[in-house]
DNA sequence: CACGTTGGATAGCTTAGCTATCGATAGTGT
DNA sequence: ACACTATCGATAGCTAAGCTATCCAACGTG
């Protein structure tokens, strides 16, 4: 166990942690004192920190996932859609008032696309929310520019797609679903940074060189 | 401020709380032990609630983005370098390993788009980061579609850019801008399931619509 | 055959984000 | 004028998440 500690670069009471929690399956019992750990272990540490440090998953909701990922006979749609339900845990699916703007606006833009999305997708809650936010402060032009959200967002389904379709083997599909789902939004959200610094560019004259540089505060 | 408490939604307690971090200003006093508070203080209020739940910031950070809002003086740029910082309180920006081959890839990917990106973008840090970390969950395949996802990243950006441009007013924009900013991932994120969903119903044969419905577990 | 290590169980620690209590003061109804 | 209630501010307490530390029995290696 130590060695793998040692190659993961997890503490032992920590991996001791994920085995209690589930999220690490037990290594080989050589004896009642001893165990085998191999290399899908020290793997399977390296998804959890990923899923953890990276995708912001809570422990129990990494557990979730992985569960999915375990269960081989699972249909892929399923690890979709657990994969979506679990990248935020937050309270964003909360109970969306029956209907409000924001589900209106979702069910527009799903009409104005032609998208096939099922009544339960949690995107539809979760974008409904987020638009009911918008709403409730004011920034009411959100609604102008949902089509253009929306084009980005299929694109970049479409390479999420794409780099699912380059494995074969099911129990890979379901954890290149899982890791671009989680990590995926990561991702993204760090593009957008970048491509927004350059379109301001674009857009304003100063450039943004001009900001305090450096972490801010 | 029991009519704020009802106002807002927030319970008294909680407003206190808020009060002594500074994300809430104080009311006007008219006595030592009497304050009013306005309509701005509900708006306040609202937004503080959006960021912390919705955008998942932390009390501490969503602080140091309201101090952001608050500077009329500071540029746009300056706000919106906050609002990017401020999206993830994650160790999604620790320390990246120097040249690591996710650095190399963002590099390579802002040549190609022909991007302008200061050097200290956070997103340069967050994607080498991502980048590293599918890496060694052996996904290697994502570079070929990191084109794909710059391509969207750009498209957001655009949308977000025309947004903040329907304001005159410099507190409305930084407003906007920050909103835009941590809403916004929700918001993408939201759409990306929703696309997903319909672009598996074309790239798989079996309708996602088989999958167990309603929430999980 | 003794001693160091492991696994498992239990308990403790730390931070974040509220929440509850308290005492002094001040506006309010009668 | 006077009891009553509400507010403010400060302090302390509570809950959950995510580790971390301690303990003990069993093994197995020298």
């Amino acid at each position: 166990m130590s060695q793998l500690c040692e190659a993961s670069g997890v503490s032992v009471p920590s991996i001791k942690f994920y085995l209690r929690e589930g999220l690490l399956p037990a290594g080989e019992r050589t004896s009642a004192t001893q165990a085998e750990y191999g290399p899908e272990h020290v793997e399977r540490l390296r998804l959890i920190r990923a899923l953890i440090d990276i995708g912001g998953l809570s422990v129990a909701t990494a557990q979730r996932v992985l569960e999915a990922i375990d269960s081989p006979d699972l249909p892929l749609s399923y690890v979709f859609g657990v994969a979506q339900y679990a990248i935020s845990d937050t309270s964003l699916y909360a109970d969306v008032p029956e209907g409000s703007a924001g589900t209106a606006q979702v069910n527009d833009l799903i009409g104005s696309t032609g998208w096939l999305v099922s009544d339960d997708n949690p995107g539809r809650r979760g974008a409904a929310r987020v638009l009911d936010t918008y709403a409730d402060l004011g920034q009411n032009h959100i609604g102008e520019h949902l089509p253009a959200y929306a084009e980005a967002a299929e694109l970049i389904a479409r390479a999420d797609l794409a780099a699912v379709a380059h494995h074969t083997d099911v129990a890979d599909m379901a954890e290149t679903v899982v890791v671009g789902t989680v990590l995926g939004d990561a991702l993204n959200a760090s593009l957008r940074r970048m491509a927004q610094e350059h379109v301001s560019y674009q857009v304003f004259p100063a450039p943004r060189g001009a900001e305090p540089s450096g972490s801010e505060r």
